[in-house]
DNA sequence: CGCGTTTGACCTGCGC
DNA sequence: GCGCAGGTCAAACGCG
C-alpha cells in the first residue's frame, strides 16, 4: 500500500523533470556541517543533476535528492534508498538505478550508466505522462525553473547572501515539519524559495529555488570566496572546517537544454563541513566555488568546464 | 516607523 | 463536482 503510494511519487516525479535546469547565481550556507544533497544526475551527455521539483512533496524532493545514483561518498549517512525502481518499467526514470552505479568503481560505473540527453529524458516523460494520465492535458502553468538540494544544518534558512521574506509557511503532509516560503525582498525581483526539512532526517534541511536573481547579490562576500583558494576547507578530506558562514556558488545555467552537456557527477563529494565564501555575483567566481578542487578527484580540467558549459560561461563573463 | 514574521483565509491545480 | 494539498495573500503583530 504504502509502497505502491510511494511508487506512484516517485513516478509522478520522474516525469516532472523539466526541460529547464536551472541553478541559481549563488547560495550559501550557515554552520552547515554537511552537504548531503546534490545533483542526481550528472552524466556526459544529459545534466540532469538538478530538478525541477514542481509539484514535488517535500517527502519526494527528499527521496529524489538523495538519490542513489550519486557517488557512494556523496552520501555520508546513506539514508534508506528509495523504493526499488519498480517505477522504472513504466518511465524509464532518468536515473540509473543504484546497483548499476555502485556495482562498480565510481569512474567505470560512470561510463556504464544508463546516459539519456534531456531530449531523451523529455520523450520519456511524454510517455510516461501519456501512460499515467492519459487524459490529462499536455501543457503546463509554466513555472520558473527550480532547483533544490539538501543540506544538513541546524539552520532553517540558509544565508545565501540575498535577502528573504518570508510570506508564508504550510505544513506538509506527512511531514512533522513546515515548509517556509520565501520571496527575495528586492522588489523587481522574483525569485522565491522554500524550506524545508526532510521528514526522514529532521537535521536535513531541503531548500528549492524558484527563479533567478535579477540583480546583485546585497550582502558582499565576507571574505571568502574570492580569495579562497583551491585547495581550501572544500573537502579538504575532513579537514577542519570552520567558518560559521559559508557559501557557495552554483554556476547560473539557464536554458540548459541543447546545450553541451556536462559530466558533473562525483563532483561534490561533501565534506565534513563545507567554508564557503559567500558571492552573488556568481560570473566571476563560479568555476571556483564550485570546483571540486579540494572535493576530492576531480580537477578543473574536468568537471567544472564540463559542467558549465563554454557558452554559458562566455555568455556570463559578457555581463 | 520600517521591515520582517506569523497565521488564518483564500486561491489553484489535480486526482478521484 | 468535490475534496485535498500546495501555494499565496494580507492583516496583525513583533522587533530594532
Amino acid at each position: 500500500m504504502e509502497k505502491k503510494q510511494e511508487e506512484e511519487l516517485r513516478t509522478e516525479l520522474y516525469s516532472t523533470i523539466s526541460d529547464q535546469m536551472l541553478i541559481p547565481t549563488s547560495f550559501s550556507m550557515t554552520n552547515i556541517s554537511d552537504y548531503s544533497g546534490m545533483p542526481r544526475e550528472f552524466d556526459q551527455k544529459g545534466f540532469l543533476g538538478f530538478f525541477d521539483v514542481q509539484d514535488f512533496t517535500s517527502q519526494s524532493t527528499f527521496d529524489l535528492l538523495q538519490t542513489p545514483s550519486l557517488p557512494p561518498q556523496f552520501m555520508q549517512q546513506p539514508l534508506p534508498s528509495p523504493v526499488a525502481d519498480s517505477a522504472e518499467g513504466v518511465n524509464t526514470p532518468v536515473t540509473p538505478n543504484s546497483s548499476s552505479f555502485t556495482s562498480s568503481s565510481n569512474e567505470a560505473a560512470n561510463d556504464d550508466r544508463q546516459i539519456k540527453t534531456i531530449e531523451e529524458v523529455e520523450q520519456d516523460q511524454e510517455k510516461t505522462k501519456k501512460q499515467l494520465n492519459p487524459k490529462k492535458k499536455n501543457h503546463k502553468r509554466q513555472r520558473e525553473p527550480r532547483f533544490a538540494f539538501m543540506t544538513k544544518t541546524e539552520v532553517d534558512n540558509l544565508d545565501d547572501g540575498y535577502r528573504w521574506r518570508k510570506y508564508g509557511q504550510k505544513a506538509v503532509k506527512n511531514s512533522p515539519f513546515p515548509r517556509s516560503y520565501y520571496r527575495c525582498t528586492n522588489a523587481s525581483c522574483g525569485v522565491k524559495k522554500r524550506v524545508e526539512r526532510s521528514s526522514e532526517d529532521s537535521s536535513v534541511v531541503v531548500t528549492t529555488y524558484e527563479g533567478t536573481h535579477t540583480h546583485p547579490c546585497p550582502i558582499m562576500p565576507r571574505g571568502s570566496f574570492g580569495i579562497m583558494p583551491e585547495t581550501t576547507t572544500f573537502g579538504g578530506g575532513g579537514g577542519d572546517g570552520g567558518g560559521s558562514t559559508s557559501s557557495f556558488i552554483v554556476p547560473q545555467m539557464q536554458h540548459y537544454r541543447q546545450q553541451q552537456q556536462p559530466y558533473f557527477h562525483s563532483l561534490m563529494t561533501p565534506p565534513p563541513l563545507m567554508n564557503f565564501g559567500t558571492n552573488c555575483n556568481s560570473s566571476f567566481h563560479q568555476e571556483r566555488t564550485f570546483r571540486p578542487s579540494s572535493f576530492t578527484l576531480v580537477r578543473d580540467d574536468g568537471l567544472l568546464q564540463d559542467m558549465v558549459p563554454s557558452q554559458m560561461l562566455k555568455d556570463s563573463k559578457k555581463e
